[in-house]
DNA sequence: CTCTTGACTGAGG
DNA sequence: GCCTCAGCCAAGA
């Protein structure tokens, strides 16, 4: 029997996984769907694993559309890169349009 | 066990 | 809209 907190980080990479093309979400989204909407940290912290996994973590930013989490990626701007790649335009850390883009699994899932 | 840190968020000024 | 404070929970020293 597995705690609560190892199937909260599991679910995590789940949801991560389930994010659209060309989207994003932010920890609390992901947090508040879990029904741990106070755990938005907890949601960051998972995706350190997230490396190892396919969970695209770089459609995942805090709720300010704010790439927070690029310096746990490889370089100085992969995660920009790689969200720029998708279509998503970026401007100094800070995702465009981040209203339009965004993608809230309790709303559309 | 206690203290600090952190990929966060909401409320108040 | 920006800055600051407090709450939240888990892992590491």
């Amino acid at each position: 029997m597995q705690k609560e907190t190892l199937n909260f980080f599991e679910k995590v990479y789940q949801v991560a996984k389930l994010i659209p093309y060309g989207r994003v979400t932010s920890y609390g989204a992901i947090a508040k769907y879990l029904g741990a909407a106070k755990s938005a940290r907890m949601v960051g912290y998972a995706m350190n694993g997230s490396h190892n996994k396919e969970v695209p973590a770089h459609r995942v930013v805090n709720r300010k559309g704010l790439l927070t989490g690029k310096h746990h990626f490889e370089g100085t701007n992969l995660m920009q890169q790689l969200l720029e790649s998708e279509g998503i335009k970026v401007k100094d850390l800070q995702i465009q349009d981040f209203n339009k883009i965004f993608w809230d699994p309790a709303n559309e899932l």
